[in-house]
DNA sequence: TATGAATGAGCGTTCATTCAT
DNA sequence: CATGAATGAACGCTCATTCAT
């Protein structure tokens, strides 16, 4: 008993240093993410914060492992009184969108262990991920049986070139932004509604 | 002559400098490179390395512009001998697939500007990305003439949508690899070739 | 009693770091004052200057609002004992002297902010200048109204016109002081009561 | 005869170095000369430069030296067709004013020595500042012949008395110029006129 | 005479991590 | 459990001076 109280209110504490961590690269990106500043923002001191992780990338490790379950929950969320599957991955797609808008330090977060370690990610995060592609199957195999998407399709290989996709295309919506603008002559919004119809049409019969 | 020896001897050690720099990227990754430590690959002093570019920025511009250009060039090469517009796209993206095999570091490079100083990219980086742009959108349109493209197609637009998914799709098969393997049970290449697929079947008419 | 102890070990360590910047200008001037100078001098490493101070200027901000309060001090007790209030202005004066001879560094730390950083001066530093004016400003009212300065005096102005000038001399004492011995046959001390003279004479009635 | 024409070629292009050093201190400050920066402004390489003059100090000495002989120049000059002597005093303090608006950087060469290098000045540094002393002592001995200034003055201690305030005001001037506007309610060229009144009123009968 | 490439110690500053209390 | 002072290597960058040509 005692021990439960004590492991939940150890959770509470990692959670809160972690809402800090956020709260800071919500501000300035991930480069301006540093221990001083967790402790600082969260009235704790460094000590402390060693207390509860081996080192920062282990926050930034927790920290992408809570984005990954956000965007899970939006892409339930995003789906939830819409029966048509197809439909649903638009849905879920766009859901992607917004989160991105709302969390735009999130690629920083997915790419920092390619970028920043070279180092695999750890197993929690796998799972994570591996979380989200099954949502994306599920929703695939659906439209096969509505009878929406080709019966071809390897949902499990779609899900990763989504993935994969979806995040090169927020990317550069980020980072060429102004190309968009100024040659495209084309906003977000529209420039990301092409992709989605892009992903769609590939889906059909 | 003797002018002429100079400046080349000039531009021969700018190029050795990025080189060693390029070097120091590809063990690394960007954020290992430092001025003290192409300092170090290039046996020369940090003093000497500012002797040839103004700072470290002017260095990982000069990268990138490089890289964009060998980019392009391996796409114009990826095409001669091929006269099938189609074939031409499939030829060109998978050239792509082998430059980032080349230059893993590529996208390190292309997006610097906005994660690390959040500012625009210099004019000669955009113009470098404008041609790539180009090149794309000459091969669509010419796809088009040949009946094999669908002719309601935006070609420019539709460039951006290579160039961001593609990144996207390298970008995972980076840091997914092993769930790939694991769980789709497929190759790089096999899935390189199945988002090349969903680009070409998006693209007929 | 336990914060009371640690705050005031803080003051002391801050105390300490201030004292070995202090060494370093006294021996070399303000241009050999550097932070790992200060760190060497101290025993202690770069970080731990920088977890005292948030950067060189607020050190040498602090040095020379110190300096100045204790110039004031020093003008404080050069006039106890004194009801005359000419000769306090001499005493006052003397005490200037006798300040820059143990303080020789002073006024490059007056002439930091604009000659080394084209910033103002910061509040609290502006605030202890003006503390000295209004000191000498009080002693000038007291002697119009002992009837030994004349009435038309403007004291702050005067103020301002004895700071400066005694600047200059001491100055000049310092950079000549070799042309003051052989041209002029004098010594500093005979020099500067010269200067007090001067200032004296202007101010009588 | 080839020797003269050699010497003075070489003195022709001393001086040219020295005009390139004087504009870049101009513009940005002593603190921004740099041999560097000198090469560029000159288009001459770095290495004659140092043909020229041994290291950077003995530039600034030079420049000193220029100034101290302008500044006597316009001495001279400011007091032709005023044949009042205690005018001629107010005239060349006045003209002692303009010039340090036209070169507001003289001052930062003037105590060059002694803050930046703890070193004596040159000879010739010494006697173009010897100079300016006789200068004055000539005009304040017309005046005591001209009974307008009393005649137990000692003009050479009075000279450096001037020259010592004078410097020691137009510093104040430029670091406290706020202060002086803000609490002083005075402009500069007011404060500095009673400064000059200060000096008058002490030299007469 | 003239060059200018090369040096390298030095600068101010940051920050992940440790450890004695 | 919790603290936070302390570390020190690393960063990007500057610049007076040297020296081989």
């Amino acid at each position: 008993m005692k021990r439960a109280r004590t492991e939940s209110s150890k959770d509470d504490r990692k959670q809160f240093i972690l809402d800090c961590a956020e709260d800071i690269i919500e501000q300035g990106g991930l480069k301006e993410l540093s221990i001083a500043k967790v402790g600082k923002k969260s009235k704790l001191s460094i000590g402390t914060i060693y207390l509860y992780f081996e080192n920062k990338e282990e926050i930034i490790g927790h920290l992408t492992l809570k984005s990954r379950q956000v965007l899970l929950k939006n892409f339930h969320e995003s789906i939830i009184n819409e029966p048509n599957a197809l439909n649903q991955v638009s849905n879920f797609i766009y859901a992607y969108f917004k989160f991105y808008k709302e969390y735009p330090f999130y690629n920083q977060l997915v790419s920092y262990y390619e970028s920043n370690t070279g180092l695999e990610e750890p197993e929690y995060l796998k799972s994570a991920s591996l979380d989200i592609n099954m949502f994306v199957v599920k929703v695939l195999q659906e439209g096969k049986k509505q009878g929406l998407i080709r019966q071809d399709l390897n949902e499990l290989e779609f899900s990763f070139l989504m993935w994969g996709t979806a995040v090169g295309i927020l990317q550069l919506i980020d980072v060429k932004k102004e190309a968009l603008e100024n040659n495209l002559k084309t906003t977000e919004i529209d420039f990301f509604n092409s992709y989605i119809q892009l992903i769609i049409n590939s889906l059909k019969k």
